[in-house]
RNA sequence: GUCCCCUUCGUCUAGCGGCCUAGGACAUCACCCUUUCACGGUGAAGACACGGGUUCGAUUCCCGUAGGGGACGCCA
C-alpha cells in the first residue's frame, strides 16, 4: 500500500517552529517510504484565516525545502461534501439534531466545572423527539457516540491509548450554519485524500478517539495515527511570541541556513544514535516513526546556532556569496564581488549566522574607506603610524603577491624592527579591516589585492 | 475539576535487564595550535525526579507519589 500523509496547518497565523517540524517528519516519512505527502489548508475558520498566512505556510515549506505532491488542498472548498456526510450519518441514526443553544451549553459546562464532573455534554437530544424542539433554534447535528466500553488507538509514537467512551460527548458534526467542524471535516477530509498515516503534534491526541468514532461510524478504514511530542521554550513552558514562536521567516531573517534548521528540528524528538549532523538524504534513509521520542523538547536557539555555523562551513560558496551580496544593504561593485567570493574561506569559519558573515564581509566588499572601530583606532596611533609606513613602504615594493610571500616580508620587517609578527599585524589588522578581529592577515592582504591594501593603510595614517 | 501523555547531565539525546565506573552533541571551563578571532585537537565539570515492588541483577519491567505538558468549543 502506498504512504499518503499530510500536513494540514490552518492559516492563522505564521508557520511557527513546532508545524514546520510536523511537516517535516511526515514529509521524512513519506519520501523513506516513497508515498505522497499532501498539503491541505484547513481555513474552514473564514473569520481568522488570511490569505497571508497561507502564503507564508508555503513560503516556510518551500524555504525549507519539504515539497509536496500535487495541489494543495483547501478545506473550506469541501464544506458540502462534510456536510453530506453528516446527513448521512443522520440518515443512519448514527447522528441526530440537538437544539440547545450556546447558552445552554455554556450553563451546563458551568455546573459541570462547579460540581466536579467531567465537563461535556451530557446529550439531551440524543433520544428526545425533535417534535419538541423549540421553535426559532437552527439545530446542530451531532454524533451518536458510543456510550459505554473505551476506544483505543495503536499510536506510531505513543503507543496503545485507550480512553472510556463515558469521557467522550456526543461531538458536533455540523453547526447550526450547516458548516463543518474541525472535527468532520478532518475526517472526511483524511478518507477522501487517501491518508494512510496521520502525523501530527500531540495536542491533537485527545482529538483522536473522536475522530476515530467518526470513521468507525461511517465504516471507514482508520488511518495510523503518530503525535509527536511538542516543543516547549527555553523554560519549558509552552512555546510562546517570546521564545521560539516565530515564523520560519524569522530565522531565515536572522541568518540561518535551511540545511541547519532541518537538522536541527529532525534532532528535536527524533534520533538515531550518536548522529548529530545529519543530512537530508541520512534523514530520508533513516527517519522512522519508532525512534521519534514520547517527551516534549524544549527549544534551545545555541545548538541551532552551532548547526548553523556548521552548515555555513559546509557550504557553496557562491551560494553564500549569493546570500551575502542581498543582505549588505549597500550596493557591491563587481572588483567587491570577487574580492568577497575569494575571501569567503576565512570568513566563513568565524561566522554563525548569514547576518555575521555580511557583517564580517564588508571588509571585502567596501573600498578604499571603511569604518574603523574605536579599539582598532586605538592601534592606529604613537608609534604604530611610523612602522605601519615602513610596512607599507616594503609591502609597495614586493614583487610577489602571494600570501607566502606576504608572509615572509611581514616577518622580515617584524624582525628588522625587532618586534614581533603580532606588534605588527595588529596595527595592519586594524588599518586593513577596521577590527581588531579579522581572519589572518596575509590572507585578507592578498584577498584585498595590492592596490586596496595599500590605499586602507595610506587612510589610517595619513 | 475530569481524562490522556511525559520524566537520563543546564539543553537535545544514546540506552530497549547484566556491555553503564551511564555514551554523544550544544553550552561552560582549562590547555594545545596561533599574527587576532574563529576553526580544529585534548581534557574537566555535569544526569538516571522520588518511593515501593519484580528479578540473581534495574536507567531499562510493574505500581504509587511528585513535577511538567496536553485535551476537555457550534476554534482549528
Amino acid at each position: 500500500m502506498t504512504v499518503v500523509t499530510r500536513f494540514a496547518p490552518s492559516p492563522t497565523g505564521f508557520l511557527h517552529i513546532g508545524g514546520a517540524r510536523t511537516a517535516l517528519f511526515n514529509w521524512l516519512y513519506t519520501r523513506h517510504h516513497k508515498g505522497r505527502f499532501l498539503l491541505r489548508i484547513e481555513d474552514t475558520d473564514r473569520a481568522r484565516s488570511t490569505p497571508e498566512a497561507i502564503a507564508a505556510i508555503i513560503d516556510g515549506l518551500t524555504w525549507l525545502g519539504l515539497d509536496w505532491d500535487g495541489e494543495a488542498i483547501y478545506q473550506s472548498r469541501r464544506s458540502a461534501r462534510h456536510a453530506e456526510v453528516a446527513h448521512a450519518l443522520l440518515a443512519e441514526g448514527k447522528a441526530y439534531r440537538c437544539w440547545c443553544t450556546p447558552a445552554e451549553l455554556d450553563a451546563m459546562r458551568e455546573r459541570a466545572r462547579a460540581e466536579g464532573r467531567p465537563v461535556r455534554y451530557d446529550g439531551r437530544w440524543r433520544d428526545r423527539d425533535p417534535f419538541e424542539a423549540p421553535s426559532g433554534v437552527e439545530p446542530v447535528i451531532r454524533l451518536k457516540a458510543p456510550q459505554d466500553g473505551a476506544t483505543a488507538i495503536a499510536d506510531g509514537v505513543q503507543g496503545d491509548v485507550t480512553v472510556a467512551n463515558a469521557q467522550l460527548d456526543d461531538m458536533v458534526l455540523l453547526r447550526a450554519d450547516g458548516s463543518p467542524t474541525y472535527m468532520l471535516a478532518v475526517v472526511v477530509d483524511d478518507h477522501d485524500m487517501g491518508i494512510t498515516q496521520v502525523i501530527r503534534g500531540s495536542d491533537h491526541l485527545t482529538n483522536t478517539f473522536r475522530q476515530v468514532q467518526i470513521f468507525r461510524a461511517m465504516g471507514w478504514p482508520e488511518p495510523g495515527y503518530a503525535h509527536i511530542p511538542l516543543i516547549h521554550g527555553p523554560d519549558g513552558a509552552k512555546l510562546s511570541k517570546r521564545h521560539g514562536a516565530l515564523g520560519l521567516e524569522a530565522y531565515r531573517d536572522m541568518g540561518f541556513l535551511p540545511e541547519a534548521m532541518r537538522n536541527y528540528l529532525l534532532r528535536l524528538g527524533w534520533s538515531h544514535g550518536d548522529d548529530e549532523t545529519i543530512s537530508t538524504e541520512q534523514a530520508i534513509a533513516w527517519f522512522g516513526l519508532e525512534s521519534v521520542g514520547r517527551s516534549p523538547a524544549r527549544f534551545d536557539m545555541d545548538k541551532l546556532i552551532a548547526l548553523n555555523a556548521h552548515y555555513l562551513r559546509e557550504a557553496d560558496d557562491d551560494r553564500l556569496a549569493e546570500f551575502v551580496v542581498g543582505r549588505l544593504g549597500t550596493p557591491v561593485d563587481a572588483a567587491g564581488r570577487t574580492r568577497l567570493r575569494a575571501g569567503l574561506g576565512g570568513l566563513k569559519t568565524r561566522a554563525r549566522t548569514l547576518v555575521e558573515l555580511a557583517e564580517t564581509a564588508r571588509v571585502y566588499a567596501s573600498g578604499p574607506t571603511i569604518a574603523i572601530e574605536d579599539k582598532a583606532r586605538a592601534l592606529l596611533g604613537g608609534d604604530n603610524r611610523p612602522l605601519l609606513a615602513g610596512v607599507r613602504r616594503r609591502l609597495a615594493a614586493l614583487p610577489d603577491w602571494s600570501p607566502a610571500a606576504l608572509e615572509a616580508a611581514l616577518r622580515t620587517s617584524a624582525q628588522a624592527e625587532g618586534r614581533n609578527l603580532g606588534a605588527l599585524a595588529q596595527p595592519l589588522r586594524a588599518a586593513l579591516t577596521g577590527h581588531t578581529v579579522s581572519p589572518g592577515i596575509f590572507e585578507v592582504m592578498h584577498v584585498l589585492g595590492r592596490e586596496l591594501t595599500l590605499a586602507r593603510i595610506d587612510a589610517a595614517i595619513e
